[in-house]
DNA sequence: CTGAAAGCGCTAACAG
DNA sequence: CTGTTAGCGCTTTCAG
């Protein structure tokens, strides 16, 4: 029991005192492995995340600093893991006990990664939610809640034919979830409503975005409202609706889904629901150092309860300039 | 020297094979901190990045990955620092044999973190330049090749006039380097080749936009080509010169020095410059691999030979839809 | 309240 | 070529 024992033991004055010069002159640094490996913690969380680059590359970034510097806050520092090692990187990680936790990101509906979790000895957080959650401990937008809102301000506003522009269709395909989501959502409410809706998904591209526009203003001419969830894709829908001498917010009113940065550096500042990364990543951190301290607090470190927690954050919607009251209907 | 011995020494074909099978039916592992006390080495490399999530986020992100995906290649770890912790983290992640060496991401040019990198028993590598590079290992662009060779292109299409529509003031003011060595670039082919050059900061802003842009016209209403370093700026400026009439690349050329993927996402795909960040962060922990490896071919690990090391990588210019020749002078 | 001692699971050096 | 052994620098338990 050398030194200051971190004051898990009473120390007296004098004798602290005494160690603490000692540290400063010497310039002792404890050893992290060593510490690790009397300890069997490594007081390091692993954040695991997509290789993909092609989207929503902010959200993720802020993400992963919201985990860094949370970490930090409990003394805690994070390894980066990307998804190219395979979902192996779990077992590795945990089985060497080089992390004592681990944050999941870019959760997709049936995760590869899931059943190495469920077989983990060591508390995992997932960002996003799977198909089945059962056993997890989840954080997420909720997405439902979105959809909803953004239908919600549109109708407010007497729109009553909204358009969808979603993810690139891949997105949908691999299954993330949260495109999925977010559509139900808005599907739900404007059924509730009585509206109508179009949903069509979007590369980021100026192509796929005036085509996505042509077919929408095609079959639904009276469309008013359209709701985007594509960040890429939102430069492109104002330029593309400014060039059709669509007015925004006179003749079209635009609710996207994104980062306020992306919201407020447009052209026409955008009516937006934030996409709360910072709180996200916190908030997975939180959860991780939640379930290790439960796990501590065991007598015998009893096998975690298996309890399930989902953390739906609840999403808001801020008013600019891109959405106005639907034109009256000149006929 | 229980097991395989990871090669170290020639080991019997029966005796591997027993060894092998041991090792699948217990699922052992071997333990990360016992081979870090034993060993003194972690097999883990700490990455630095920058808080601010600002500006060059996508590259940031890039280079992370490279970094993470290129390590793991070499049986190594990455550690996500960010500089909240200030310049100690340095100290602190290396004191503690946490890692065995660093990446620093986003060096200015006084860069508080280089005292700390001179006087660290380890070996580190700077993705970025910064003013005295003596003793130190840097990648990064080579930005005046960069400058240069979009005045290049541009002279050679006939351009005589031209102006720079650079990083927001903050990015000068910070002297991250990168920004007043493109500038530098421009200045010297410029002065070279007989032509003329204007600068302006820009913020990602439309506003800020608008104002450089009629800044830029009404002190040089004869300017035809257009450099832009400034992601963020890339969609407002495009949209501002259809806006106001201008044509590119029919009336005015735009040369960007920014990723691939910004460059191939707008209305006019734009000739530029890429910023090569997956090979940065390569070569940064190829670098850094090489260092490992000298200071363990050293018999007695003799302290580095304090080599100063600066790769920069040469900056290759892709023609696309946005330049053409200049128009001819109508007068 | 504080000293002493026993490992944690590995690597590296030493004998065979 | 292979078995044995001595620590690496901490945390934790056991005596005082």
């Amino acid at each position: 029991m050398s030194y200051v024992l971190s004051g898990k033991r009473t120390i007296s004055a004098p004798t602290r005192e005494r160690v603490e010069r000692s540290i400063q002159q010497l310039g002792y640094h404890p050893n992290a492995g060593a510490r690790a490996l009397a300890s069997s913690r490594s007081d390091i969380i692993a954040l695991m995340m997509p290789l993909r680059t092609d989207m929503y590359v902010p959200v993720m970034m802020e993400i992963a600093m919201a985990v860094a510097t949370t970490a930090r806050e409990h003394g805690r520092d994070v390894l980066l893991l990307t998804d190219q090692e395979g979902p192996e990187a779990v077992r590795r990680v945990i089985g060497s006990g080089l992390a004592d936790a681990m944050i999941l990101m870019d959760v997709e509906l049936e995760d590869a990664r899931l059943p190495l979790v469920h077989e983990s000895p060591r508390p995992s957080v997932l960002i996003g939610l799977p198909a089945d959650t059962d056993g997890l401990t989840c954080v997420d937008l909720d997405f439902v809640a979105t959809g909803r809102l953004c239908v919600d301000h549109l109708a407010e506003l007497g729109h009553q034919e909204l358009a969808v522009i979603g993810e690139a269709a891949a997105v949908y395909e691999r299954h993330t979830g949260f495109a999925e989501r977010t559509i139900n959502g808005v599907r739900e409410r404007v059924a509730e409503l009585g509206l109508r809706m179009l949903h069509r998904p979007c590369e980021g591209s100026f192509e796929s975005m005036a085509g996505a526009l042509a077919r929408i203003f095609d079959e639904r001419p009276g469309t008013t409202g359209i709701i985007v969830q594509n960040e890429s894709a939102v430069g492109p829908l104002l330029s593309l609706l400014r060039q059709q001498g669509r007015a925004v917010p006179e003749d079209i009113s635009v609710v996207a889904v994104c980062p306020d940065q992306v919201a407020t550096q447009t052209s026409v500042a955008l009516t937006s629901v934030a996409i709360p990364a910072h709180e996200m990543g916190r908030r997975a951190v939180e959860l991780v150092m939640a379930k290790l301290g439960a796990a501590g607090a065991g007598r015998a470190r009893a096998a975690a309860p298996r309890e399930t927690v989902v953390r739906l954050l609840s999403p808001r919607l801020t008013v600019r300039a891109s959405t106005g009251h639907a034109p009256r209907l000149v006929r």
